[in-house]
RNA sequence: GCGGCGGUGGUGGAACGGUAGACACGGAGGCCUCAAAAGCCUCUGUCCUUCGGGACGUGUGGGUUCGAAUCCCACCCGCCGUACCA
């Protein structure tokens, strides 16, 4: 007989088009069905060119927690669609001239081809791309829905600009002062742009965090981006130009330590302080440097403060004391207010500009044995339990936290200050000047003002133009037949805004659309919405953590409070993945030629292998690196539980594969070893995503059955359906077929099995037996045997006895079914 | 600086406070074969050994415990995030 051997080649493309053929994977909408449900969802891909291996590990990982999920009893929505919209594909149409949409189809035929090649259970019924003019209309339509409730708005206000993209980037794309898409030093420009307002929703950001089950980490990102601190507004007076300026501090204890006043660059009053004082050039050259200066430059951690007078004062609220007024690059136009009270003694930048402007340095704060804290040096910024005031007026004396509540009180009452929080967080700048995005549905009419794009209208199409070059306003303006349009209030002429929405936009509610993708009347329903949402099991990279992960819970958010969804939080649990990195342990990257092109695995190894490998390479949440010769290692795996598969179908057929009543000898431990693995994949999935381990169970059982070639048929059949069984989830293709080979049913069909707790325990186990905590002996013990038969048989071990010699016992510890340790005095 | 995560064989990694190194890779040897590929089997932390076994071993130093990779304290190193945030 010829050699057979396992052809994944074959195997894989025949389940998925019975898959395919019979829609498997799809599944209804039903408010009123019983039981329970779980909405799997992995990040939408970004199409572009073919999927790498991080997709592979991102949708190997979600579908077997979803194969997993089906066979535990639950009707899963595994959905999947394309974050199509972007700059990429709109770049690559400007050297090429080629319309982006065509780009982009054609990436994302390339990604379903995979999709369905992995054998990914996706419900097709639910696609989307949200470049669809189907999908686009919705985001259109909750754009309104913002702007009606005041959530969408536009300003003038200076913003970030990418000079290479030629666009305005939100303040969470810029990272260390550069576009987090091509690297180049943001601008800050003047500018009239879209916000949604996301930090009205700030502190319900903050706070629902605890609701939710995501990795610590993660939350911890969330939790500074917001950057919630408590303290107070304090407003000090300004006589020579009669103005009042407000600072933020979290430090009101200290106001009596405050001897100068700062204020940022960028402060719009700067100029009109400086004039007539005669500081005017002087003010005018150190701004003009300031703001012509790098962020890289002037964030450095170490640069020594700056700045120059500007020949005024100000009055400190509490003790009518003159703060004389400075500019200084140290102060953040972007945070607070733009303008702080320096208090040298109890802060470290204050300490140093003080330092540098020999301006005095006051400590009103003091731990409760000292009378004067040591600031020869540094800043006093350490909190004490028992600190408290000095040098603070009829304040000195107080408790600090007393003290500092007593100041708030007696400026509240002044009308010169209150308590008050402060938050990082910035609105969400959304306009682009881009072509390939959603067009933002507002239309401009010289009568009328800003007019929204009535719901009937919608979509506003994204006209066809043929040049994509950024000029520094949206490529969109060149379309004059599609800019001037009839005002739909007067129906006067009008413009439309021809700026489009950050992609971030879109990939928002995505989520949601998938629910209800192909109503065409509503973006959703809100019973089916109602009926899927919150995603259960939301799976993705870390590099999501703060934009679309914010994003997302803000529309949810806001949706809520326009009653158009019943949650408060878009993603239950959240799982990150690790990388792949090369094989040199570098992130991938086609410079370090060390990029793993996915189809070229599974082409040679088959999809299973290759899915099974990204899941065994490590603890999912890990970045690992790729290893050539461990998918090989899989592969030998799943050819190994192949061919014992079909040898066994060759001689008997489909048939029973179920659990011999009363095996014996070889066939006992092949059924025992079963029973175990079925246990730890169990916990291994439904506890912990640990499917490195699972997937090594599996193996530990294959190799069990080739080690037990005595064992009767029954139990090696038992036990090859089940190891066909249990790395289902893991290998799709492969679990099928030997399923089928013996069974002749489905597996994805059968519920996933329960161990058999007899078969959990054995009747009898290896004592282990130590002196002073070393293992000296092990010895055959009968399981659930009491304390002293342990004990007597430890003493009676051969190594114990060896090493006991005659000193004396002082104690002997027994853990039953385990181990037995003798403590001896030596 | 601050916050988070991590440090275990030649490698990726296992290990409810209870046999450290499961599983896999790599390596060594053997079987099968005319030969090779594939496959199958055995061994594989380090050192010592009279071949019975013994000593050492989870970044470093302490501690708690009958027993610590695991818990506590101090430190070193690496990665990620963030940073003149008032």
């Amino acid at each position: 007989m010829a050699e057979r051997r396992y052809t994944p080649a074959e195997i894989e493309p025949k389940w998925q088009q019975l898959w395919e053929s019979e829609h498997t994977w799809e599944v209804a909408n039903d408010p009123e069905h019983p039981g329970g449900t779980a909405y799997v969802l992995e990040m939408l891909p970004y199409p572009s060119g073919e999927p790498h291996v991080g997709h592979l590990k991102n949708y190997a990982l979600g579908d077997a927690i979803a194969h997993y999920s089906r066979r535990t009893g639950h009707r899963v929505l595994h959905p999947m669609g394309y974050d199509a919209f972007g700059l990429p594909a709109e770049n690559n149409a400007i050297k090429t001239g080629v319309h982006p949409r065509v780009a982009t189809d054609k990436s994302i035929a390339a990604y379903r081809h995979w999709f369905h090649r992995w054998g990914i259970s996706i419900d097709w019924s639910r696609e989307l791309g949200t470049h669809e003019p189907s999908y686009y209309r919705w985001t259109q339509w909750i754009f309104l829905k913002l702007y009606e409730r005041g959530l969408a708005y536009r300003k003038e206000a200076a913003v970030k600009w990418c000079p290479f993209d030629q666009t305005v980037l939100a303040n969470e794309q810029v990272i260390d002062g550069r576009c987090e898409r091509c690297g180049h030093e943001v601008e800050l420009r003047q500018l009239e742009q879209w916000f949604f307002r996301i930090t009205d929703y700030a502190d319900r950001l903050l706070r629902d965090l605890d609701t939710i089950d995501w990795p610590e980490h993660v939350k911890v990102m969330q939790r500074n981006w917001i950057g919630r601190s408590e303290g107070a507004e304090v407003t000090f007076r300004c006589d020579a130009l009669d103005t009042d300026y407000t600072v933020f501090t979290t430090r009101p204890d200290t106001l009596f330590g405050a001897t100068f006043f700062v204020m940022a660059p960028e402060h719009p009053d700067v100029f009109r302080l400086a004039d007539g004082t005669g500081r005017e050039d002087a003010v005018r050259e150190y701004v003009n440097r300031a703001l012509t200066e790098s962020a890289d430059t002037r964030g450095a951690a170490d640069k020594p403060k700056t700045g120059v007078p500007l020949g005024r004062t100000v009055t400190n609220p509490v003790n009518g004391e003159q703060l004389p007024m400075f500019v200084a690059d140290y102060v953040l136009m972007e945070y607070g207010t733009g303008a702080v009270m320096g208090v040298p003694a109890h802060d470290q930048r204050d300490y140093e500009f003080a330092t540098a402007f020999h301006l005095p340095i006051r400590p009103v704060v003091a731990p409760a044995d000292i009378d004067d804290p040591d600031i020869s040096e540094q800043a006093f910024t350490a909190h004490t339990e028992d600190e408290r005031l000095i040098n603070s007026g009829e304040f000195s004396g107080m408790d600090a936290v007393a003290g500092r509540d007593a100041i708030v009180a007696r400026l509240e009452s002044q009308g010169r200050g209150h308590a008050s929080v402060n938050y990082r967080l910035r609105d969400w700048l959304i306009s682009r000047q881009r072509y390939w995005g959603c067009p933002i549905p507002i239309v401009y009419c010289g009568e009328c003002g800003m007019v929204p794009v009535p719901e009937a209208d919608l979509p506003v199409r994204l006209p066809e133009i043929e040049d994509y070059q950024p000029r520094g306003k949206s490529p969109l303006a060149a379309a004059e037949e599609w800019v001037n349009t009839p005002c739909p209030r007067c129906g006067g002429p009008a413009r439309r805004e021809t700026d489009t929405m950050d992609t971030f936009v879109d990939s928002s509610w995505y989520y949601l659309r998938y629910c209800d993708a192909r109503n065409d009347t509503a973006p959703w329903d809100r019973a089916v919405l109602a009926s899927w949402m919150p995603v259960d099991r939301y799976i993705g990279g870390v590099e999501h953590a703060i934009l679309h992960l914010l994003y997302s819970r803000f529309f949810v958010k806001a949706l809520a409070d326009m009653e158009l969804v019943d949650i408060q939080e878009p993603f239950q649990a959240l799982f990150t993945q690790g990388m792949i990195l090369g094989a040199d342990g570098n992130k991938m990257s086609s410079s370090k030629g060390n990029v793993v092109a996915p189809s070229q695995i599974v082409e040679r190894f088959g999809a299973d292998a290759a899915r099974c490998y990204v899941l065994f390479m490590g603890p999912l949440d890990q970045d690992a690196p790729w290893s050539d010769t461990g998918v090989e290692g899989v592969y030998r795996f799943l050819a190994r539980l192949w061919r014992v598969g079909d040898e066994l179908a060759q001689a008997g057929g489909p048939g029973p594969a179920e659990q011999p009543a009363k095996p014996e000898g070889a066939a006992l431990e092949l059924v025992r070893k079963a029973n175990w693995a079925i246990d730890k994949v169990t916990g291994d999935i439904g506890g912990r995503y640990s499917f490195n381990t699972a997937i090594a169970a599996v193996m530990e059982l294959v190799n069990e059955i080739y080690r037990h070639t005595d064992a009767d048929v029954a139990a090696r059949r038992f036990a090859v359906a089940t190891a066909a069984s249990v790395v289902f989830p893991f290998a799709p293709h492969l679990g099928s077929e030997v399923y089928g080979l013996l069974t002749g049913r489905r597996v994805w069909e059968e519920p996933w099995p329960s161990a058999d707790p007899d078969m959990l325990v054995k009747p009898t186990f290896m004592l282990v037996c130590q002196v002073n905590g070393k293992v000296r002996d092990r010895v055959e013990a009968p399981t659930g045997a009491p304390r002293e038969q342990l004990e007597t048989l430890a003493m009676a071990a051969r190594g114990v006895q060896a090493h006991l010699n005659g000193h004396q016992v002082v104690k002997v510890i027994v853990v039953p079914d385990k181990l037995v340790n003798i403590v001896v005095r030596v």
